[in-house]
DNA sequence: ACATTAAGTGATT
DNA sequence: AATCACTTAATGT
């Protein structure tokens, strides 16, 4: 039974998935989900049972070190999809990442065993695989660079517009103290940093919010 | 008005 | 750049 209001929101939101067949597929065998913001959909170890395409809002993607510091690491974008599930689901690995609602969100969850079918039985969907793959390592590769080579202002500035980018919106709620958690960085810092990009006038500060200009 | 939580500061390592 | 020890400001009750 294709369910419409699943094919209408894929169709919608991920226009690459272009064979009606596939559409289909997925409307008749994907669920709906929605989580509130600050739901965590993964934690570290558990198996992954699902693949999400995103329809709305953004999921933040975080590593944890062994001293269990988290690290931000990207968002995960309406219309795009979690690229690390699929290894996950199709390996039986426990999860490396934990993925947390960053705003209020829906996904169309996909059960993991159409995943091998699909792959030979739709060229649209291993493209899609093979995209999000794509972006996601090209996201990474950035990522790593700017971890190891770039300072915490830069990192910073960096994480805001990552933020305001994946939002769609250039006013962040946050508290500087749940930025520095993202960056690992020391909520002091993040204070002294931001105050100094106020000062350049890329940035107005007021309590727990950060206006991107 | 008071308590709580976020943000700012300066010193120290 | 982190940590500490405060101070000051903003908000909720």
């Amino acid at each position: 039974m294709v369910d419409e209001s699943i094919l209408e929101v894929l169709q919608k939101n991920f226009p690459r998935i272009a064979e009606k067949s596939l559409q289909e597929e997925i409307a008749e065998n994907g669920k709906l989900f929605k989580y509130r913001e600050g739901e965590t959909l993964m934690d570290f170890g558990s198996y992954v049972k699902i693949i999400p395409l995103v329809v709305k809002g953004t999921i933040k993607v975080l590593r944890e070190d062994d001293e269990g510091n988290e690290i931000f690491l990207y968002f995960i974008k309406k219309g795009t999809t979690c690229a690390v599930s699929f290894t996950c689901c199709m390996m039986r690995k426990r999860s490396e990442i934990k993925t947390v609602a960053e705003e209020d969100i829906e996904i169309i969850g996909i059960p993991i065993r159409f995943m091998d079918l699909w792959m030979t039985k739709y060229q649209s969907w291993k493209n899609f695989v093979m995209l999000a793959y794509e972006d996601r390592f090209n996201e990474l590769v950035q990522t790593i660079d700017n971890i190891a080579f770039k300072k915490m202002d830069a990192r910073l500035m960096d994480y805001l517009h990552k933020r305001s980018e994946a939002m769609g919106t250039t006013t962040i709620a946050a508290t500087h103290q749940q930025i520095a958690y993202d960056l690992n960085a020391s909520r002091e810092a993040v204070s002294r940093l931001l105050k100094q990009l106020e000062k350049q006038g890329k940035v107005a500060l007021s309590r727990n919010k950060v206006e991107l200009f």
